[in-house]
DNA sequence: AAGTCCCTCAACCGCCGCAAT
DNA sequence: TATTGCGGCGGTTGAGGGACT
């Protein structure tokens, strides 16, 4: 029993995003901030589903991202998350300032994967090659169903404390612009070098804490707390209500509903969240 | 110069967990 | 308690472009 789909596919647009599109999506969270992705696309002039508008501002133009290659640090740091997380790639992404879940998991796909073969080192359990072909015959492991590992499991969330995860700890993050780039070249800019705007250090010691605002949800895991919660909001997110809810036309009451159901309420936390009731 | 192969990565798809009703 | 609908996640796809023949 599939879900019905999240937006007429009908009347919606696929593919590459044009770069009026992607002023559009900016222009819009500029002014209103994130939040009620569903109705995020009307409000915005796009045609577009809410779902990809998500996509598109998460991955590309949300103004804190890094871009840029990654470092060896940053290399580091993904294999050493990975060993202890598995493919929890927003996991990773929260302990990456200015990283996506997306391009970690693309770059892990892509690149580090291929480094650790080369270096004769499985990258789903970490071991060595013929060790982990053993290992995981001999126990039946699968993927990164090893013992030091954690992730185990139906539940898909690592038991890992994620307080206790490596963190890359930025120190120095200049807000970009979020103007899109004249140029375009079918998308939009990018900005400068990526170390002009983040620089960062490594702690590879288990005993960091958690980095301010980005989250370490992983499904599944608990997000019941205020202050999970607000980790999970980026800075330009607070106190954000949807267009049609700050105009007062919310649809017949459906718009208001759906912000009060996820970014709504102040600094996008629900009082329920926050322990009053 | 043209054709083919390979790689990268933006975007899509389907599913899940959670909260509201 | 069951249903509904949303945001979010991980896996996968395919267009575009560079490398190679």
């Amino acid at each position: 029993m599939g879900r019905s789909p999240c937006c007429e596919k009908a009347h919606t647009n696929k593919g590459a995003w044009t770069k009026d599109e992607d002023q559009r999506l900016v222009d819009y969270i500029r002014l209103h901030g994130e939040g009620c992705w569903r109705t995020l696309p009307k409000a915005a002039g796009l045609l577009r589903c809410g779902k990809s508008c998500r996509l598109r501002w998460i991955n590309y133009l949300r103004p804190d991202l890094k871009r840029g290659n990654f470092t060896d640090e940053e290399d580091e740091l993904i294999v050493k998350l990975h060993s202890l997380l598995g493919n929890k790639w927003s996991v990773i992404a929260g302990r990456l300032p200015g990283r996506t879940d997306n391009e970690i998991k693309n770059y892990w796909n892509t690149h580090i994967k291929r480094k650790l073969i080369s270096r004769g080192i499985d990258p789903q359990t970490h071991r060595p090659l013929n060790e982990s072909a053993a290992v995981s015959t001999r126990f039946g492991y699968l993927n990164h169903e090893y013992p030091n590992t954690n992730t185990n499991n139906s539940s898909s969330s690592s038991s890992v404390p994620v307080a206790e995860l490596p963190i890359m700890k930025p120190t120095i993050i200049n807000a970009p612009s979020l103007d899109i780039d004249e140029e375009g070249s079918g998308t939009t800019t990018e900005t400068e070098p990526a170390a002009t705007h983040v620089k960062t250090e490594v702690n590879l010691e288990l005993s960091i804490g958690l980095h301010p605002f980005q989250g370490e949800t992983a499904r599944g895991s608990p997000r019941s707390s205020a202050e999970s919660r607000l980790r999970e909001r980026s800075p330009y997110q607070f106190g954000s209500l949807c267009l049609c809810c700050q105009l007062g036309s919310d649809n017949g009451g459906e718009c208001r509903r759906n912000c009060q159901n996820s970014k709504g309420w102040l600094f996008g936390v629900r009082p329920s969240a926050l322990g009053s009731s």
